[in-house]
DNA sequence: CATAACATGTAATGAGTTACATGATTAA
DNA sequence: TTAATCATGTAACTCATTACATGTTATG
């Protein structure tokens, strides 16, 4: 499991609450590792009680706001996750099996579904490229910035992987309907 | 959930037992959607309660072998499901999130996992190349053939994109250690 | 003081994984 | 007749999703 993980992972950007990350991952890191906001305060709950990470709860903030930090514990704990390898995990998207089952049973008016999708990913692209050309100078200022720079790239080549491929399942629906 | 509906499309495409089934999902069907044994007879147990698909006990097989086979109510369930649209996936990989990790930690010898990362990525790429060589002759000769040779191709570009990724990673990596 | 937005949680359910259990058939 | 393989399953556990519950603070 790794939701520890990108919890860590997130912390050692910035500290932040519950909400906060569950903002985050929405945006940034929710691209490539999605978690609902019970997830997160569950998970980082445990994170406290393992003491890898701790809250400081905030006197002036609204309701009971505890702004969450890494620990030492968690650093090392997070160094030591990083080389480890897993195994690769295998795309998995119903679309496909959308597409595989119009194959064998005939004409089963997929072509709508296949253009509200295209529009999905085209959205995307664009909020990608807007932060890339926003947050991402070229050539990169050091390090960090080229290794984000790089994750951002691959969202962006998989998305334009999926227009591609929706462009032409649409070319071959509505060619022969 | 589209398990049931991975399975229904499996029918679809061919009778089979639960074993055959685990098989095929292995290969073929398993590169975008993919199931342990465990599950795939509970959910056909399901499927022949619910009345889509039927199984005859095969006499002279093996075990206690059942041949599952789609009944008319399956296609229609099929049928109905293939056009709906779900929402759209996001990735979910490790290894964007140990990236980003690297990324504010700094160097934690990241590199031997991305380079067995590329290995199994070369590794699927060829086997996917070499089932478009020996089943799916170009130009296709029918409608099916081409929307299955199309979610191959799918398939083959998602590991392109990622040796390409890999690849970059590296040499980010390796030139300032 | 009402309400919107902020903030954190619980409960129930379903899906997926891992480890183990059981029996039938074929080939050595 | 024993081992390998084929074949189907159970049990326990973890993870994820959905719906709901509760309390706080700023603003009009």
């Amino acid at each position: 499991m790794s939701l520890s993980h990108a919890l860590l992972t997130a912390l050692a950007e910035k500290s932040g609450s519950g909400l906060d990350l569950a903002r985050r991952f929405d945006k940034s890191i929710g691209h490539f590792w999605q978690a609902s906001h019970q997830q997160i305060y569950r998970e980082l709950a445990r994170l406290e009680e393992t003491g890898l990470i701790h809250a400081k709860a905030q006197p002036g903030a609204r309701g009971g706001k505890r702004v969450y930090q890494l620990l030492p514990a968690g650093q090392d704990e997070l160094r030591n996750w990083v080389p480890q390898a897993d195994q690769i995990a295998p795309t998995r998207d119903a679309m496909m099996v959308r597409l595989r089952a119009e194959a064998t049973l005939g004409p089963t008016g997929l072509a709508p579904a296949l253009h509200r999708r295209l529009a999905g990913h085209r959205t995307t692209l664009a909020e990608y490229r807007a932060i890339q050309a926003r947050d991402f100078p070229k050539p990169p200022p050091s390090r960090q910035q080229a290794l984000q720079g790089l994750v951002l790239e691959a969202g962006i080549r998989h998305e334009e992987g999926w227009i591609e491929l929706l462009k032409d399942a649409l070319k071959l629906l509505e060619s022969d309907p």
